[in-house]
DNA sequence: GCCATCTGTGCAATCGATTGTCCTAAATTT
DNA sequence: AAATTTAGGACAATCGATTGCACAGATGGC
């Protein structure tokens, strides 16, 4: 009654039996007496019977909570990631449990300290942007709990992944930006410890080389998704004495402030410059050019992670890699030809 | 050793002494020898022994977790909030669980049922569009289960809340547009079964009144969060007889896609029709024309809700009412006038 | 009619902590 | 020196479930 709620034990003195057969015919996989059961049964229905999911976590050492690793839930990347994440667990009797790194490492470290110490049955994680080891991770795995990283993953470990082809997307965007007539291709790159990042320059990079065009120092920004700094870049590049004729953004919001910064210093987009985005936002179709971009599945990105993840937990201990493709969408802001 | 973790009792053992013993000597608060408690420290220390969570949850019937109850990550209103509950959260100690309604109060209902099994120490909570009665949050309140409403609020029960001004706010928003000239002043008002959405409502009905203006019923527009029919009902407007001047959003995204679907009409802002949105997101600053909003400090109602929620579980029981200012921000898309 | 089998149920250990009660030996008082 | 206090620590109950083992009574085989 401490908590206000009834316990097997309550139903066994009321019926004047032992709570563990009260047990065994609650879960129904053992030799009770129909009539005794029955009777079991229909006093816990009456008395509203739930049981008490602390005892269960301890005598199980598990909880029927995954834990979720993320930089941030204000990037909507993300936010869409949860809303899968949650779709799928919650389906499966999952609760999720949420902390944000905010794209620091020491924060990260402590934040999986403290799934750690909530028994969470398993973590998915999106490494933030200043982690470049993995021996925090090492940690859960040593005590058997599966980790999936997705989006932003590491590569060292040989756990489940769910990933996309940022090396391919990028090698078709910058492609698609060249065909449009583009030659001096700037790019906004992530921190280069992140795979995604080093990826996506590679596929830049390896594009233009194919097209014969040159790889230029000072067309490579490097960025770290802090926003305030887009103004300050934005201007470099377009004061550089060779101007860039496109830029590959980071982000779609980044890209939708650099035509913003553009468009005040009288340049024309696409006609001067070409702006390319990325995450494919809702808001890419209303903005003046509507803007390009590149389609992330961030749902379907969440969904895939949390069901690799329940697949672990259950015992498959298989790791697996999914890749989830993404997609160009081409629009106003890069459309020069055709 | 089950779960690789060392326990009190492995300590006990390796000095010979009991668990209690041990138990006092590392809760520090009893009579124990100095050099027992000395070699206790040690050797705790030395094997890295951390409490079992579960073991102590389920003995002191709390999980130092607090549940969040909101309709989606992806509304960057909440996504905000939720950055400002892990802070002062995890600063006490505590974990977050976050369950989304999806808008929907089926899930709504069926979140805080998780919420109680999970055993929370408490919840905060954001009402559904579609939650008009609050039987099921009265559920947790006669367990003593403390909840803090925040911004979403229910009106009905005695419970602590942080909530915005959204009648005064809507009022200066609207006088702002009268202040520019504005004579025909359209709002698309949030589902009414809200408290929130209610008050903006009565805000904008009373400045028009304060002003003499006519409150026509084609001016009011219904949503209820989902996109998708933004394009229909700005069209609906801008075709009415008596073309409305003036739009008050029901946010910022709906916002910039209105201005997208009137300036496809040929109609200019804010010369034809000024729009005022809501939330002041970051974008606001980089559409053209540059948007008027609504600031609404959505981190910081998060971080006011996640105390007080505190404070109720640390025993205050003392139901608290906390106001968040919001703050009109002026931008090109309502500036006709000075 | 005796032993073996089976059915249904209870007892008690277990998960890992906390905490009230009690016991022993040393220290203090008179 | 006897009596009383006190310090230090052990024992066991508790939180609410699960589950191996034992045991009683009924049934069946021969």
């Amino acid at each position: 009654m401490s908590s206000g709620s009834i316990t097997i034990n309550d139903i066994a003195k009321m019926l004047g039996i032992s709570k563990s057969t009260v047990s065994r015919a609650l879960s129904e996989h053992s030799d009770v007496n129909a009539e005794t059961r029955h009777k079991v049964l229909e006093l816990a229905r009456k008395l509203n019977y739930t049981p008490n999911a602390l005892a269960l976590n301890l005598k199980q050492q598990r909880t029927n909570t995954i834990g979720v690793l993320i930089p941030e839930t204000v990037n909507r990347f993300f936010a869409k990631a949860i809303g899968g994440i949650q779709r799928v667990a919650n389906l499966a009797g999952y609760n999720v449990m949420i902390c944000q790194s905010d794209e620091s490492f020491v924060t990260e470290r402590s934040n999986l300290r403290s799934l750690l110490t909530a028994h969470v049955d398993g973590v998915l994680v999106s490494v933030s942007a200043e982690t470049d080891r993995t021996d925090h991770f090492q940690v859960l795995l040593d005590k058997n709990i599966p980790i999936v990283f997705f989006d932003r993953i590491s590569e060292e470990l040989n756990t489940s992944r769910v990933y996309t082809d940022n090396y391919e997307i990028a090698f078709e965007g910058t492609e698609h930006l060249i065909s449009q007539g583009c030659q001096r291709i700037a790019i906004v790159a992530g921190p280069q410890n992140l795979y995604n990042s080093r990826n996506r320059l590679k596929g830049y990079m390896d594009a233009l080389r194919k097209h014969n065009l040159p790889v230029k120092e000072n067309y490579i920004v490097q960025s770290h998704f802090r926003a305030g700094s887009v103004e300050d870049y934005t201007r470099d590049l377009i004061n550089l004495p060779q101007r860039p004729d496109a830029i590959f953004a980071i982000n779609d919001f980044a890209a939708i402030e650099m035509m913003h910064v553009i468009k005040k210093n009288g340049l024309r987009i696409p006609q001067d410059i070409a702006i390319l985005g990325f995450n494919n936002e809702t808001i890419c179709r209303f903005v003046e050019p509507a803007l390009t971009s590149i389609d992330m599945s961030a749902y379907d990105m969440g969904s895939e992670a949390a069901a690799l993840l329940l697949d672990q937990i259950k015992g498959n201990r298989e790791p697996q890699k999914k890749l989830i493709k993404s997609r160009l969408v081409i629009r106003e802001s890069t459309h020069l030809k055709g």
